[in-house]
RNA sequence: GCUCCCAUCGUCUAGCGGUAAGGACCCAAGGUUUUCAACCUUGUAACCGGAGUUCGACUCUCCGUGGGAGCACCA
């Protein structure tokens, strides 16, 4: 076999998650320590939400880390180009000579029957068989030209079993017939990740797929596509997840999940690093602190633990610590704390907002000191409007978070918005909103100008100070988080 | 519901048939320090259960149990 080549194939479609930087930082491990190459790919097949200023984002997070990869859209590269959006020739060639071989169909059934169509199947149903015609029907070349819009199948085999040959797990096997017929090609044209990433994989010479646990279960589609498009499947290695502390995937709802946020917190890259190289995979002996070289230099893929793991901010932070006592001088520490937030950019934004509120300079830095903290302690008392549940208090600063959420731009016109958005909701006079996300994002009830402070903290800083609040309240049941949302909606 | 994955202290893990089951985070106590932090010492705390295999199982096999993931015109 040639050189090692493994791929990063992140999705733009949001945040840029540490999940993603975990499994690029095994992903480019092993390549390193093989001497092979890594391609960063961006899947941006998903028209809706795929933005161009999530792939921004994503990319400087993911260098600020210190990941870098040998080819992608921003160094360019043989196999370019490297956003799935700009090869789309490429999968429908590969779909129509699916569909000419007689492996995938073209379906007419849209959304609304399908839906429709699974409300109707009850529990003991086999395996969700679609359009069972239109997959028996050879002929319906002419209808898909002719027709609005389409979608290809594949047709999965109706009996027998394959294996899934898992580097870390040895062979999984599954039946053809528990695995639906699954879309790889959308009525906008667009391919699903499951044609998109064999195509891809293939045409640039990508040998081994190290990816995210969740993926098992899709993999068998995947080796038929290689198998029916005469190609070499690649070697897989799934990854264990990263969880919450209550062992579900890890995800914002519970624990800060972008990148952005530990930047914002004063986490530094090194440690990140070390902290979720962790994550999977063994020190050496017993010291826990190593650099990314030091990992690479003694990397085996095979070492790789199974069981998903929990992120414990503790022990990033105690990690963090140690980098910041043992790996600076007083002269690099004061270079790291510049270009985090002690600059003139990032202060010269929270003048306006403080010049009528300090009768002298030296008032500044107290009442501003919310900005830079990684957290804040708020009263219960201050949390709740006067004559309010806390109850009612968790509720309201949940839909706040959802409020923010939906953002864009990100803007102290549209907070006011979305505040104003939560007060009509619960029909509440604006100010026992204020008050209490006040008291959540500074820490105190009163401060700096609200909205224009959540603007200067950014969404994920804001979004979790706000969480914060809520757990000191006694959080939301899952029970309650649901009727709220739907009420929401 | 169906398919699959996983299983050592609360958390991250070492262990690869014979160990007093080791380390780290967290927590507690003590020491050091003008304070805090850091540092040092000590302590609390784990092999999910049941059958096998074996002279001997945390370790191998099977069955349970528990947890997780997937089952979209999202990746």
């Amino acid at each position: 076999m040639a050189d090692v080549c493994v791929r990063i194939a992140p999705s733009p479609t949001g945040a840029p998650h540490v999940g993603t930087a975990y499994i690029a930082l095994f992903n480019i491990a092993y390549a390193r320590a093989q001497g092979g190459k890594v391609i960063l790919r961006i899947e941006d097949t998903d028209q809706t939400r795929s933005r161009r200023h999530h792939e921004d984002r994503l990319l400087s997070a993911l260098k600020w880390l210190g990941l870098a990869w040998d080819e992608g859209p921003d160094v360019g590269g043989p196999a370019a180009p490297y956003r799935q959006s700009e090869r789309l020739d490429q999968y429908e060639k590969y779909a129509l000579q699916l569909v000419e071989a007689g492996h995938a169909y073209y379906s007419f059934t849209t959304p609304e029957e399908l839906a429709a169509w699974r409300s109707r199947r009850g529990q003991g149903d086999p395996p969700p068989y679609y359009a069972e015609r239109e997959r028996s029907a050879s002929q319906n070349r002419g209808r898909a030209e002719t027709a609005d819009s389409y979608v290809i199948r594949m047709k999965m085999p109706r009996e027998g079993t394959g294996v899934v040959t898992d580097s870390l797990r040895g062979e999984i096997p599954f039946e053809y017939a528990t695995i639906d017929d699954q879309i790889i090609l959308k009525s906008d044209g667009f391919p699903t990740y499951h044609l998109a990433v064999v195509v891809d994989d293939h045409l640039m010479g990508v040998d081994n797929v190290i990816r995210g646990e969740e993926w098992i279960s899709s993999t068998p589609k995947h080796l038929l596509l290689y198998q029916q498009l005469g190609w070499d499947p690649p070697r897989y290695t799934h990854l264990p997840l990263l969880l919450n502390p209550d062992r579900s995937k890890m995800s914002k709802r519970r624990n800060p999940t972008s990148i952005d946020y530990y930047r914002r917190a004063g986490f530094l890259p090194a440690p990140m690093l070390n902290y979720l190289a962790l994550m999977a995979y063994p020190p050496d002996g017993e010291e826990e602190k190593f650099s990314f070289q030091q990992l690479v230099d003694r990397f085996d893929l095979g070492r790789v633990n199974l069981g998903g793991s929990v992120f414990d901010l503790d022990k990033l932070s105690w990690l963090n610590g140690r980098y910041i006592r043992e790996d600076l001088t007083p002269e690099a520490l004061l270079g790291e704390m510049k270009s985090w937030l002690l600059n003139d950019e990032f202060i010269s934004g929270m003048i306006p907002l403080m010049q009528e509120r300090m009768p002298t300079l030296g008032d500044f830095m107290p009442r501003c000191a919310f900005f830079f903290a990684r957290e804040v302690n708020p009263s219960l008392e201050d949390l709740v409007p006067g004559k309010r549940e806390a109850a009612d208090a968790v509720g309201m600063l949940q839909t706040a978070v959802w409020a923010l959420e939906e953002l864009d731009p990100w803007s102290g016109k549209e907070i006011e918005k979305a505040v104003k958005r939560v007060a009509d909701f619960w029909e509440w006079p604006i100010r026992d909103v204020t008050r209490p996300m006040f008291s959540a994002i500074m820490g105190q009830p009163v401060g700096p100008p609200l909205y224009e402070s959540i603007v200067l903290l950014q969404v994920d800083m804001s979004r979790s100070r706000l969480l914060a609040a809520m757990a000191l309240l006694g959080g939301l049941s899952k029970k309650k988080l649901k009727a709220l949302e739907k009420k929401w909606r």
